[in-house]
DNA sequence: CCGTATTTGTTCGTATGTATT
DNA sequence: CAATACATACGAACAAATACG
């Protein structure tokens, strides 16, 4: 049995992507022509060209047609170059290769919250569901773009113990670790990233710009916080958009890359 | 102007997806319930279910309905891990958590091939285009159920040098870099990784059995290995399906977690 | 600025095929 | 075998966005 028509034109089309033949940026024929060219109904092509869509290799544009999607040059977050440099904004500060870039990040005021911890955030932070926690969210640009949404929960402990400025809707430059331990004398000693990916939620598509074709994944990365003795003492949720950001991992020791070329 | 018809009705089943009335492994309603609930005709229905399998919320069964998709506990493989304790198969060894999970993990015999670098692999091993290059490709299980793709990448200069087996098509349970050091004296101090996410191709569809709605992504990672001068020794490309797998970071001190649970 | 042509987006209808129960 | 449910494919009409003279 033969595949449906409709994937054989879209892995016709496919091909002649890979192949080179269409190159990023480049028009695809429009409906009217891909009708003539497969002799295909206009729904059986625009099946073909959704099932591109849906893989990320194209995208359409109302009025104007259908173009092989632009390769993006990627940010590169070094996820373990943050505590010997942790430098720029509050929290989990990613900015050397953004730097190194000539790109200005900024961050807006924290939105702070106080809630109670739903079960995945208290396991993290090993707390019993339903405590009381803070949340400080920050949004993050470079050169006005959107880059970033990162909330940070720390456990309500912390403010009743003397750092009150953790709820108080203030940017911290110097970052909130060290204002933990300069107010409470607590040390972050490690922490420990978890990436995961999933689809984009409806605030996420709006502050990204993402295409709302469904094709733009985001990554999500869970970060937690641990002092001297093992305890955590903060959950730092980070969303990048995965058509535009890459994210490093050194272990051991590397030679210094400069700015890095990226790759696919 | 409101959004259209379908959309609003992928909307509305969004939310009672995202509210729990409708939880993991439920049955949505059938087209024709769909179609007489929303007052729609069929293809918008359909559009509508369409919109939300594309954001890998529903899954579709011929013969069956639609369903939401089940949560799969993912698995966790620590990047950081791998310095110390290089165990397992050759190359990049990402076994203690698949260990911890009662998992049997296995390998397949490495498919060796010698080609010529394209500019990407060229590139990360600080090669000219076109040097002559040493691949071994494996297929990694868990239970037998596919989990990863690999390919590692060297340069023949290596082989020339006396690095034979590299060109053998046999595992190399000790690991190839451990291999490296004791015939050539060229010890992997350090190395790199880089994580992206990307739609599969073709291949990776069949091997991994990826539903071919294309509503899952594959991370891939580039690990490039380098000995004492900071000269890269190796690429390593492997491939992980994003539904089911996570990775972690971990950074200083940070406290062991055993069997950790899964969060999202 | 306006009107027209082009191109994709939305919505319906209909018929037939395939997979599962 | 029949009933149910999704998959494929065609046709048609109108709407909306864009480009161009």
């Amino acid at each position: 049995m033969p595949d449906p028509l409709y994937r054989r034109i879209a892995q016709d089309l496919r091909q002649k992507i890979d192949s080179g033949e269409l190159g990023h940026g480049d028009q695809l024929p429009t409906e009217l022509e891909l009708r003539e060219h497969y002799e295909a109904s206009r729904n059986t092509v625009r099946d073909a060209v959704k099932w591109l869509i849906t893989r990320g290799l194209v995208e359409t544009r109302p009025g104007q047609g259908t173009f092989v999607v632009e390769k993006i040059d990627p940010f590169i977050t070094t996820l373990t170059a943050e505590l010997e440099t942790g430098l720029g904004g509050e929290d989990t500060a990613y900015v050397s290769e953004v730097a190194a870039r000539q790109r200005r990040p900024t961050v807006s005021a924290p939105r702070i919250e106080i809630l109670r911890a739903s079960e995945v955030i208290a396991s993290e932070l090993r707390l019993d569901a339903g405590s009381t926690i803070v949340s400080r969210g920050q949004q993050r640009y470079i050169d006005d773009t959107p880059w970033s949404l990162q909330i940070t929960f720390y456990p309500m402990r912390l403010v009743e113990q003397g750092a009150v400025r953790l709820i108080q809707a203030q940017d911290m430059p110097a970052g909130t670790v060290r204002y933990l331990e300069e107010v409470l004398g607590i040390r972050q000693v490690g922490c420990r990233d978890k990436i995961t990916v999933r689809a984009p939620d409806a605030n996420e598509t709006t502050f990204f710009k993402l295409p709302d074709d469904g094709r733009v994944a985001v990554f999500e990365i869970f970060q937690t916080g641990f002092d001297e003795q093992g305890t955590p003492i903060r959950l730092t949720v980070s969303v990048y958009p995965a058509d535009r950001n890459q994210f490093a991992v050194d272990i051991g020791r590397v030679p210094d890359l400069g700015p890095v070329p990226a790759f696919g």
